[in-house]
Parts: structure tokens; sequence; C-alpha cells
DNA sequence: GACCAGGCACATC
DNA sequence: GATGTGCATGGT
């Protein structure tokens, strides 16, 4: 298969074309991405940068910050994200996690292997397969492709995953579409962030979206996991 | 005022 | 295993 077959493939090149980098996570430190992952779930993420930004200013995004400060104060200082009670908790668990775990060091965190990091994180309460992917990928560079419902979206109105897929059928067929590659995966999630906010949202814009000459006919197969025509 | 946003856990069938 | 519901703020 060349390039030039694989739709996916092509898709990235026409959000890359049309976009540029993404620089993405936006977040400076491993443990402010984290943060953000899990403040960002189901939330517009100006309303995550509020938080973020409370949190850096009463000197708590750090391990000791977080893991020092009571649930209510992290739940008044993260208000802006919404859930702010749930997602208090969360960060607590994903903290007690590290402490537990590794000695409260992400250096230390990064020495385990994707597997069985993955189902750690998975085992938190809080964290989801797209918040986990997306600490994967982010926070520590592995190759775990990140999917979000726009990448669902999208992937179904071109009629290469049916709209009821599970995460990991779509995170199956992307993986198995393009070359396994942490920084590509770091882009192409960025990237159909940026376009779905933009043209893909509950009622769709497809009219200037860069992808809307992708669309398909035929209904799709998710066995093959293979995306050329 | 309704709808939406870079999910997840839990209850119920 | 599928489906429904609660969680909550801020922008449009």
């Amino acid at each position: 298969m060349t390039k030039g077959d694989n739709v996916v493939l092509r898709m990235y090149d026409e959000l890359f074309r049309t976009y540029g980098p993404q620089h993405w996570w936006p977040g400076e430190t491993p443990l402010e991405v984290i943060t953000g992952a899990i403040l960002t779930q189901n939330t517009a993420w100006g309303n995550v940068e509020r938080a973020i930004r409370n949190l850096k200013r009463a000197r708590l995004l750090s391990v000791k910050g977080l893991a020092g400060t009571s649930q209510r104060r992290l739940a008044r200082l993260i208000r802006p994200s919404g859930y702010f009670n749930q997602k208090a908790v969360k960060l607590r668990a994903f903290i007690n996690l590290l402490r537990d775990e590794y000695g409260g060091r992400l250096r230390r965190m990064d020495r385990e292997r994707t597997p069985a990091l993955r189902r750690k994180l998975l085992a938190v309460h809080g964290i989801g397969p797209e918040t986990a992917d997306s600490i994967l990928l982010y926070a520590f560079g592995r190759r775990a492709f990140v999917v979000d419902t726009y990448t669902t979206r999208i992937l179904s109105r071109h009629n290469l995953v049916p709209a009821d897929a599970s995460y990991h059928e779509v995170q199956r067929f992307m993986a198995g579409s393009i070359p396994r590659s942490a920084r590509l995966y770091n882009e192409f999630h960025a990237l159909i962030v940026r376009a779905g906010k933009e043209f893909c949202g509950k009622i769709p814009r497809c009219v200037e979206c860069p992808l809307r000459h992708f669309s398909r006919q035929a209904k799709p197969k998710l066995s093959t996991g293979v995306a050329d025509t």
C-alpha cells in the first residue's frame, strides 16, 4: 500500500497542510499535561486553562502541592473547569497512584513499560481510555493513539468506522492505518481536535472543512483495520 | 435560555 | 454488553 492510497494518511496530510503543527500538549510539564488531561474531560479547554492558572497561582501545581491540599480547596481552585468535585477526587486518585507505586516521582513512573502503565492508569478512579492514552502520549511520549469524540465523529461521518464503534475499535483502526510513531500520533490527534472544534460539532459544518472531499460511499468494515481503497 | 465542550463512573436491565 | 444518568462551568 502506498501513501497515496491511504485515506487516513491523506486526511492527515490535508489537515497538516491546512493548520500546520499544533505544538501539543499545551502544558509546560508532564504534571501539567496530566492535570489538564483530567480537567479537560467533557470540558472546553478555555475553562481548563483558568483552572490551571488558579493552581499555578496558588503554587499547587506540583506533586507535593496536589498531595498536600484538601479536597475542598482543590475543588474550589479548579471550579472553572466544571465537575470540580469529581475532578478534585480524580486528581487526588492519580497522585495516590504516583505516590504509592512510584514514590511520588513522575520519572519513576516513566520507567514503567507502556502496557503496564496503561493498565495502572486505567485502574485509577476517573481515568478512562482517552485520559490514559493522553497521559501516555503527551506526558510520556508513548505510542498511544488518543481517540476522542471528534475522532469517532469524523471517521464515522466519512464512513470509515461505524458511528457506534468503541474506543478500542477506533484506536485499532487508526493505529492500523498509519505508521507507528509517537510524533505522528501527537500531531494527528491535535489536528483532529483543531478541525473538530471548527467543523465537526454535533451540528456539522462540513462545507468549508478541509476534509470535506474525503467522504466515502461504502459502509465501513472494521475487521480489515486498513484504510485503503 | 438552550446547547455544547478534548469523559467517566455507576445503576439498571 | 448495552443504555441511561449525574456531574457543572463558561462560551455562543
